[in-house]
DNA sequence: ATTGTATACGAAATCGATTTAGTTTAGTGA
DNA sequence: TCACTAAACTAAATCGATTTCGTATACAAT
C-alpha cells in the first residue's frame, strides 16, 4: 500500500541509504544516482514518513498558533493569513483557541510542546500575566514567537503594531480638530498591547498639555455593537461628556455612535469617533467610520519570516538573537472624525 | 532531557516492555507493576512520543479542518468550536482555509493525508464540483466527515443542516403573511448546501401553487454588507418588485433592507426580510434582522462524536456505515418580518 | 610500486515506541 | 510426581526514516 524507502531501494537495486542520501541531497551522491532516485520516487509517488524522518531529526514540519479569540474578524483573518504562509512553506498549521483564558492558553502550549512543534507563534488573551508557560515554552524544543499582543517580561521573537505611536497620533489629530474630552476604550488593563495603546494615548495628553479625567477611561470585555451603545448611554446618562472616542475596534465605536446619534449629537462635530480593525461594517453606518487600519497581511508575513529565518540559524548551529518588529498602522480617515 | 521508556526501565529495574505494555493497560501485567509505573510516568513527567507510536499504531492524533473561508463568523465559530472538542478528546487540530477555491482544497487535503491525520472533517467550498480528492482521502487511512456543505456524489459520513426542511418552512412562513415575490440570495448554484435550500425554496412555492421568477434569484460571492445594498438596488433600478426577501446571511439581508429603507419602503409591512446565521449585526439595525440560527455548537458536537464513534468501531475491526445527521435550524422571529 | 585522496556507495546503529513470540514461575489437577 | 495452565514478564523484531563510520574504486602524485 504505502511505499517506502526500501522499494525504491529494491527497485534501483541501491542502498536505502543511498536512497536517503539521494532524497536530501547529500553531498556524497553522485548527481546521477540523485536523478535516477529522484525521479524514480516521483513515479510511484513516494512521500517520506514525516513521524519516521522526526526520529532523527527531531522537526515535525508542524507549527503552532494561539490566539485569544479566534472568533473574532481580526484573529480570523490573521489566522487565514498566517495559514497561507505556513503552508506554503511545507510546514501545517495546528490552530488552538484560548477563548481569552490564561489557563486554556497554558494548557494550548503544554499541547503544542507534547506535539514536539516546530515553532509557537502566540497572541496572548487580555488576561494573561504569568510567563511561565511561556519560558516553558523558551527552553523547550519549539521556536517561539509571540505577535500581537505580547509581554513585556519575556525575551523572545515578536512582532507588533505600533500600538503606542498610532495611538498616540490618532489621539493628537483629535487634540488638533479641537477635542479635548476624549472616551478611550481598552481592551483589557493587564495586556501589553492596551497598555501601549493607552500610553500612547496619555503622551499624547501630556504633549499637549491636557490631563485626562479617567471617568472617560472604559474597559469593555465584549467589543460588541450592544456593548458600545451600552458604554455611551452610561457615560452619557453619568452625565460625562465627551468629544472623541477611541475604541480597540470598530463594533464599539459603531455601537457608541449609534446612540449619541440617536441623541441628538452631530457627528462629527460634537464628537469625533476612531475605531480600530478597518471592518467593513463600520464603512456601512452613516457617518462611515474612521478606523486604524492594521496590515494582517504584513504582520503574518513577518512572523513566517522570522520564524524561518530562526529555523535556517539554528541548521548552521548559530545563535540567534531575538528580534522585535513592529509594523506600522494607518488611520483610515472617513466621515465619521473630519 | 526529553525522558523515554528506557528512563522508566530502569528506574523500575524491568524491560521496556513491561513499560509500554502498563502505560497501555495490556492484560498480561499485573496491577501492582502498572500502578508503580504509572505513578513513577507520573513523577518524573514522562510522556509518549507521538511520532515513534505512529510507526507502529498508525495513529497521529491529529484531526484535519478544512473550510471553505475561515475568514466569516460562521466558520471561525464552527472552527473554534470543533477546536474544543478535538482537544479535550486528546487530538489536535489542523486547520486549513479553501479560500473558496477548488484548487486549494484539494491541494489542503492532499497535505492531511501526507501527514497522516486521523480524520479529515471538511466543508465544501461553494465552487467544488470533483469528488476526486474526497474519494482518495476515502480510501486513505484518515477517515473523512463532511459537513455543512457536503456532496451529494459522494458516500461518506455527513453532518448536515436541514437546509432543504428550514428554507420551506421559512418560505411559507412568508407566504402565509401574503408575501408572493419573495428574492433568493443563494451562494452558489453549484453548492449541495444552496441547491437543498433553493429545493425547499421551491417546494414552498409549489405547495402553494406559486410561481418562482428566477429574476428574483440572484447569486451573490461576497455576501458582505455592500453587495446587499447592491444587489437591492439592482432589483429596484430593474423594475423587479419584491415583497420578502431571504438570503444565505445576515449582511446580504441586512445591506439590503438598509436599501430599501432608504428608498421609503415599509419593512416589514411592504417588504420582509430574512437573514441566516444569526449574527449581532442584524439585531442591531432597525427594525432587527430576523434569521435562521443554526447551532453550530451542536454541529461540532456531532462530527466529533461521529469519528469518535468510528475510531471505537475501527479499533474492534467493525465496519462501520456511513451516516447522515442532520442538525435542526430554527427561525428567530424579529421585526424585519413580522 | 606505494601512498594519498577524492568520489560514490553501503552496513549497521539509531531514534522511541509497540508487538510478537517466547520464557519463567507458581499453582492446579490427575 | 508429572503434565498442564495461567499469570507476569522479556528479548528481539519492527515501524521508516537518518546518520555514522567504513569500504571500494579510480586516479594522481611520489
Amino acid at each position: 500500500m504505502k511505499i517506502t524507502i526500501k522499494d525504491i531501494a529494491k527497485a534501483l537495486e541501491i542502498s536505502t541509504t543511498t536512497v536517503s542520501k539521494a532524497m536530501n541531497d547529500y553531498s556524497d551522491i553522485g548527481s546521477e544516482t540523485k536523478k535516477k532516485v529522484k525521479e524514480y520516487a516521483e513515479k510511484i509517488g513516494y512521500e517520506p514518513n514525516i513521524h519516521a524522518s522526526f526520529l532523527r531529526t527531531k522537526k515535525t514540519k508542524l507549527i503552532g498558533i494561539v490566539v485569544p479569540n479566534l472568533n473574532t474578524n481580526f484573529y480570523s483573518e490573521l489566522v487565514a493569513s498566517l495559514i497561507v504562509r505556513i503552508t506554503k512553506n511545507g510546514y501545517l498549521p495546528i490552530v488552538l483557541n484560548s477563548s481569552e483564558s490564561e489557563q486554556v492558553e497554558g494548557e494550548n502550549l503544554e499541547r503544542l510542546m507534547r506535539q514536539k512543534v516546530d515553532g509557537i507563534f502566540i497572541s496572548l488573551t487580555k488576561n494573561t500575566t504569568s510567563t511561565d508557560y511561556l519560558t516553558k515554552v523558551m527552553s523547550s524544543s519549539s521556536s517561539l514567537i509571540t505577535f500581537s499582543n505580547t509581554s513585556k517580561v519575556i525575551t523572545c521573537n515578536k512582532v507588533v503594531f505600533n500600538d503606542k505611536a498610532i495611538i498616540k497620533r490618532v489621539t493628537e489629530y483629535l487634540i488638533n480638530k479641537g477635542n479635548s474630552k476624549i472616551a478611550f476604550i481598552r481592551k483589557s488593563l493587564i495586556s501589553q498591547n492596551s497598555i501601549n495603546q493607552f500610553i500612547g494615548f496619555r503622551e499624547a495628553h501630556q504633549a499637549n498639555e491636557l490631563s485626562i479625567d479617567n471617568q472617560r477611561i472604559v474597559v469593555s470585555k465584549q467589543g460588541t455593537l450592544s456593548e458600545g451603545y451600552r458604554i455611551a448611554k452610561e457615560l452619557f446618562n453619568s452625565g460625562i461628556q465627551i468629544d472623541g472616542f477611541i475604541s480597540y475596534n470598530d463594533p464599539l465605536a459603531n455601537g457608541a455612535m449609534m446612540f449619541y446619534k440617536e441623541n441628538g449629537s452631530n457627528i462629527p462635530n460634537d464628537i469625533r469617533f476612531i475605531g480600530q480593525e478597518n471592518s467593513e461594517i463600520g464603512t456601512f453606518f452613516s457617518p462611515e467610520l474612521s478606523s486604524i487600519k492594521q496590515n494582517l497581511s504584513l504582520m503574518a508575513e513577518k512572523i513566517m519570516h522570522l520564524f524561518l529565518e530562526e529555523q535556517a540559524e539554528l541548521k548552521q548551529k548559530k545563535i540567534s538573537s531575538f528580534k522585535r518588529e513592529e509594523i506600522e498602522a494607518e488611520l483610515i480617515e472617513r466621515t465619521s472624525s473630519i
